[in-house]
DNA sequence: TATGTATTCAATACAGTACTTGAATAGAGG
DNA sequence: CCTCTATTCAAGTACTGTATTGAATACATA
């Protein structure tokens, strides 16, 4: 075998490191709750329902293939994702999934149904009426995830704590709620348990790197 | 177990269909041809020296995750990458990999010492002196990858044919050839036959794709 | 219609991967 | 220094994926 097949198997078996990683739905969704902020090993054993050796397993796989790194803190492992550009990586493969499989189309409708009695807010409008100080807005994810990041202006309440806090929530501002995202329900559980309160809310379908991208889209 | 844990798991099993059309070597390297134009079953088979019924396997997974589709032309079944967009994600791979792996930079130094005596050109520096006509751009690929797409400017040699066209090229102008990019020795290997024959040339390093994205660059 | 060629199929062997279980380890905190 | 807890390790089993071989198919061309 020629010196240069050798070499371009080696170069593909090291590209494949990355397709590797990426062959595995739950190793896959590690990386999307990782791409959230910093997580111990409980943490996404809880979020994946996965056992904590299983997800122990995967994260060993991810950090061979330098998709993530640990460091400690107290007791706990805490894993994060190695690089900015992994989260942008598996946003474009996100949105090349939506786009070719029919079948995520379906899922996100699915998504969608499952809080048909939820309105939504676009992120233009949400743009808007913060500015004019009508809104206020709700990080209801862990609050981990909001200290690593959330969209500016946002106040975290974690859906869990939603119902102690009842109380202080404002009355002459309505209220938006917003999470990780479309494949995610807990905004839509905070708007459900606001409306039960009398509390008229919305929900943002996008999550924070949206808003991002999208305050870079227009500027 | 819940809907929503349902719906998320089927939605990552959806996900998870592209990391596993990328998590073998060799499906990555049969894209990366395919990346270059369509091809035969056979082409694909030579070219990466694997088995013809083994890459026609390959092929169907590939189909079967929507990354290629496939018609015929008389005899053959000519394969192609289903969406520019897949293109575009296996360059930010290349790309992600290259920067985590310090593997990949070793074999990428060694692509370039395996033609040490070989002289590059930049792009700015084509740009500029294909300008002035100064230079004579040669695109060395298959004759099938350069009618695909190519660099505007270049005329086709496939290096097979490279010793029956001496003769048919200019001495008042320099010859640059270019192949699929940086893991290709095309261009290498024609610039050493051009060599041997007392005509002096050089060669770029980039590939179709890279010159594109450079124009895009520098607006 | 017959022939030849490109591709696919089917069966197999084998290697690699995923999840489970229970034990081991590390090291924080009392 | 001991205890407790989060994590990792190791072994086992079932499963999935890859490459090989030889036969089957499809179909263009003569």
């Amino acid at each position: 075998m020629s010196d240069e097949r050798k070499l371009t198997d080696l170069l593909y078996e090291e590209f494949a490191r990355i397709g590797k990683s990426l062959s595995s739905p739950k190793r896959l969704e590690i990386l999307d709750l990782l791409s959230q902020g910093p997580k111990s090993v409980e943490e996404l054993s809880k979020a994946t329902t996965m056992s904590v050796a299983n997800v122990s397993q995967h994260l060993r796989t991810l950090y061979n293939s330098k998709m993530v790194t640990s460091h400690k803190e107290g007791n706990f492992v805490i894993y994060e994702l190695m690089d900015e550009g992994i989260a942008d990586f598996l946003e474009t493969l996100h949105m090349l999934s939506e786009k070719q499989y029919m079948e995520v189309q379906q899922i996100k409708q699915e998504f969608l149904n499952a809080d048909h009695d939820v309105d939504r807010i676009s992120l233009e409008e949400l743009n808007e009426r913060m500015d004019n100080g009508e809104i206020l807005l709700l990080d209801v994810r862990p609050r981990s995830e909001y200290e690593s990041s959330h969209i500016p202006g946002a106040i975290s309440i974690p859906v869990e704590e939603l119902e102690e806090q009842y109380s202080t929530l404002p009355t002459d501002q309505e209220i938006v709620a917003y999470c990780r995202g479309t494949y995610c329900l807990m905004a839509s559980r905070a708007v459900e348990l606001l409306k039960e309160q009398g509390i008229y809310a919305y929900r943002l379908q996008e999550g924070v790197q949206d808003w991002y991208d999208y305050q870079e889209d227009i500027g």
